[in-house]
DNA sequence: CTATTTTATCGGAATTAGCGCATAATAGGG
DNA sequence: CCCTATTATGCGCTAATTCCGATAAAATAG
């Protein structure tokens, strides 16, 4: 499980594991998130204009947290890291 | 330096900081992230509403990423991380 | 295969980022 | 102190999220 969040695409993939490990059904999320599941549907699929708050609330309903490191030269494990 | 990113104004303060510790202005940033300086004004003012898009590009122009982990405690360190 | 859950999508209304252009306000150096 | 570089605001505009209320479409269960 990468962590590593470089475009909206990775982001809405790691929200989505994030997700389905725990059970949740997107509407599920997107209530304890306080947005709406249409919401979080277009988070999942890599919505590049979401706004910041919307993916920060949706990070801490999963129990997640952005970290602001040092870019890395993505490794052979990250490049394309699509699924 | 801190690299908790919980909220717009935690992430604004770090885009500063790294900022500054480039010597960069905001003009020079933006340039190399390819927005506009007020748009980086926002930004470290904590916006709460910026796009996902643009939070990326600053990182990116910054050498910086994002990594999402395991929400932790904050510990005293962390505790209202203002500056 | 059918029914139910889950996810993606639609129209409209409201809100707001980010752009262009421009200028106050603030900070810093000489 | 003053002048300059830097940062914060301003107005009009376009574009796009997000909300609301629903509903297709797709996936899963029975």
């Amino acid at each position: 499980m990468t962590d590593l969040a470089r475009t909206p695409q990775q982001i809405g993939n790691l929200v989505r594991r994030a997700r389905k490990k725990r059970d949740l059904s997107q509407t599920q999320l997107a209530d304890q998130a306080g947005v709406r599941q249409e919401t979080i549907s277009l988070i999942e699929t890599g919505n590049p204009a979401a706004r910041l708050e919307t993916i920060l609330a949706v990070l801490a309903a999963l129990d997640l947290e952005f970290r602001i490191v040092a870019r890395r030269k993505a490794g052979p494990a990250e490049i394309e890291e699509i699924f």
